[in-house]
DNA sequence: CTTAAAACAGACTGTTTAGTCTGTGTCAAC
DNA sequence: GTTGACACAGACTAAACAGTCTGTTTTAAG
């Protein structure tokens, strides 16, 4: 079991999270965290030592728990169907489910929010957020490889340009979702995308 | 002709705008703002009672343009085909053909910045954007709906839905551009985009 | 040329900010 | 039960911040 320490950073970490996704990290203070998460002063420089490592912190924990998320998603659309483009839709369903659940707007995308604040953090952010993109749509690529390898589009497409887009229709949907405040759009997007792969590589027509 | 102090009003409002997308609205302080266009306090207070009078001063320029690039890109690509599938897809070449001229990924939206502060805002410019957004992928519905209207798609397919799709896509193809610093990010997932269009509308196949 | 409003300059103020520092509990190891 | 590292509390500081105020220059009209 994770110690007081580790609890607590946790905490912070997660609070930080959501208030940057709310208010933009220069608009976060660390007092408001505070007094979102019942510390004092002494206990968040205890855990981080500035507000930039807090920063770190947070962009870290969120790729992990992103990468931890999808890969979920992968691997459980694997085991539930033997068929590549099956397994391709049920892992784009996987994670509508994921956004259904959550009843209301996805809170937001740590990569996004960084990236209209580009200017706060240093070279080595930027990169990490890049290589983090990049492998999340990576993720869609390999899926829809292995759709491409033994079925043949009915267009000359690559799996990297469908994870491209993919990946960007995702990025645009949680803004506007966020934008408008309706927790369904991305979803929408998202079965709006099927449509165009059961173009690609259905069976029938 | 503009007067003077139209002049720099204009200038404070479009260094804020690439300040406010580069750090963040909260990142971007008047004292630097000041510096960026060689002015004094009392000359920004002149123009604007408050910092918070500012982003809405902003908000709304940048809305107005917006709206009036995409207005003359439509009304080009009406002019330029009679076909409604030409015609959209012209409206998207037209927009790439804007993002290929910057040579380096578009600095922004100022919609998404904005939705990645959004308790910095009151709900006056919440809903602004969300009517902002919703115009502009009218915009696109509009040309859609013409196509539609002639030329029955090869599936059960809305103009809306495909609007949409659209939107999401631009809105993440920027961010992506921005995250990666890729120049041609977003103009790629327009090309994906129209290759849809063409599967549902095309004439061959 | 006069005049008054508009367009600015820049010192100043109170508040908020990130970060420091000293001290106090807590808790396991010995 | 003593000790020492860990986990915090909270007053404090210096800088940055948005916003004020008084004054000077510019501009255009009569």
């Amino acid at each position: 079991m994770a110690s007081k320490g580790e609890q607590t950073r946790e905490r912070i970490l997660a609070a930080a999270e959501s208030l940057i996704l709310e208010r933009g990290y220069a608009g976060m203070s660390i007092d408001e965290l505070l007094r979102h998460t019942d510390l004092a002063k002494g206990a968040f420089f205890h855990h981080f030592k500035s507000k930039a490592d807090l920063a770190s912190a947070v962009l870290e924990r969120y790729a992990a728990n992103d990468l931890a998320l999808f890969l979920d998603f992968s691997e459980r659309a694997d085991r539930l169907s033997d068929d590549p483009l099956e397994r391709v839709i049920i892992f784009l369903r996987l994670f509508e489910e994921f956004l259904d659940d959550l009843g209301k707007p996805f809170p937001g995308c740590i990569f996004a929010a960084y990236t209209y604040s580009r200017d706060q953090f240093g070279p080595e952010a930027h990169s990490f957020i890049a290589r983090s993109l990049d492998r999340w749509r990576a993720l869609y690529e390999e899926k829809l490889d292995a759709l491409i390898a033994v079925r043949k589009p009915r267009a000359d497409v690559t799996a990297r340009q469908l994870s491209e887009l993919i990946a960007s229709i995702i990025e645009g949907g949680i803004i506007i979702a966020k934008a408008k405040d309706d927790a369904e759009w991305t979803q929408r997007q998202s079965k709006e995308f099927q449509r165009y792969l059961r173009f690609l590589f259905g069976e029938g027509q």
